[in-house]
DNA sequence: AACACGGGGCC
DNA sequence: GGCCCAGTGTT
């Protein structure tokens, strides 16, 4: 792929999320101040990156603030493997907000296919429509602006301002939790919930310039991903295992793992309301209620389901109890 | 702070 | 069969 550059005059284009072959600030002169344990630690993972981030399509150097938008928010929640394909035809459909603002949700929802929590494919059109209203159909600028669009938290307006529009921002997802949780605080895993002590940790680790924190916010998701995986982490290919706190104590197991309770599929509204979904999707018309309740063994599940549906905005109900997907 | 919210792939 | 994944919105 082509590395984007960080000069290029287009203010959406060209921020430092491709890989750079560069080597890092601090090496080699001998009159710099000495280096902090965090830029020591920036520099490896930068470099790391420069060699083994993949080629994925919203990092393209023709990438727009639109498709990094919708990458992030298909990929809440769901692997990259999956939404690539579905981003790829996401976007050549729907190139702008004001496109995917003017199209049918029940369109919306059939190309939002199997990647879960339809919810977000509602979400993410109610986004665009805020961001043709509000900003006339262009992503706004600020975590504030980002913030303030349905479907965007606190993660997906810093990777926007980071990753669409080059500049500084704190991004922490799952993957930045470990890297962190491993390599500094010495633990197997971060604790289950988001801690303040985290956010701090995390903007303290974040380089101030706009590309050198682009540069880490990309390689720190990007080792997490890769190496610093949650199961079998592959600490021998890490460009921090000399110095992984983790790894120097012997990798111990994870504190948390008691209070890490697993949740039940079979037989949950949510494998319910799926199944609902699923239909919906695959098929042309309305569902009338006798094929809505082949659909479950649990007649008043079924009917807790639907109206939960209809109230998220997923379904419509017809006079005779049928269901379709809005329109 | 805790919970609800899909779906698939991997060990 | 448990666990995890570029989280968000609600209570």
């Amino acid at each position: 792929m082509t590395a984007p550059t960080p000069s290029s005059p287009r203010p959406d284009r060209g921020a430092a999320t491709g890989p750079r072959t560069g080597t890092g600030t601090g090496t080699g002169t001998g009159t710099t101040a000495p280096r902090s344990c965090a830029e020591e630690v920036r520099d490896a993972v930068g470099q790391w990156y420069s060699r083994h981030a993949r080629d994925l399509p919203w990092r393209a150097a023709d990438r727009t603030a639109w498709g990094v938008l919708v990458s992030e928010v298909m990929l809440q929640q769901t692997p990259v493997v999956r939404v690539e394909p579905a981003w790829r035809a996401w976007v050549e459909r729907w190139p702008t907000p004001g496109d995917l603002a003017a199209a049918p949700t029940a369109d919306v929802l059939r190309a939002w296919g199997r990647l879960g929590y339809p919810r977000r494919a509602l979400r993410l059109q109610d986004c665009a429509r805020a961001i043709v209203e509000r900003h006339g159909g262009d992503v706004p600028r600020g975590e504030d602006a980002l913030r303030a669009l349905p479907g965007v938290g606190e993660y997906t307006a810093a990777a926007v301002t980071a990753f669409a529009h080059g500049r500084h921002a704190v991004v922490v997802d799952t993957n930045v939790r470990r890297v962190l949780a491993r390599a500094v605080g010495g633990t197997a895993l971060p604790a289950p919930s988001f801690t303040a002590a985290e956010r701090r940790l995390a903007t303290a680790y974040a380089p101030e310039p706009d590309d050198a924190a682009v540069l880490w916010a990309c390689a720190s998701m990007e080792l997490g991903a890769l190496v610093c995986t949650a199961r079998n982490p592959r600490c021998g290919e890490c460009p921090l295992r000399d110095r992984c706190a983790w790894r120097l104590a012997g990798r111990p197991a994870d504190e948390h793992a008691a209070r890490r309770r697993t949740q039940t599929w079979a037989g949950t509204d949510r494998q319910a309301r799926g199944r609902v979904m699923a239909a919906l999707r695959e098929g042309d018309g309305p569902l009338d209620r006798t094929a809505l309740h082949a659909l479950w063994h649990d007649a008043a599940q079924l009917d807790r389901c639907v109206a939960s549906l209809v109230e998220d905005g997923l379904v419509e109900t017809d006079d005779d109890g049928g269901c379709t997907l809005p329109t």
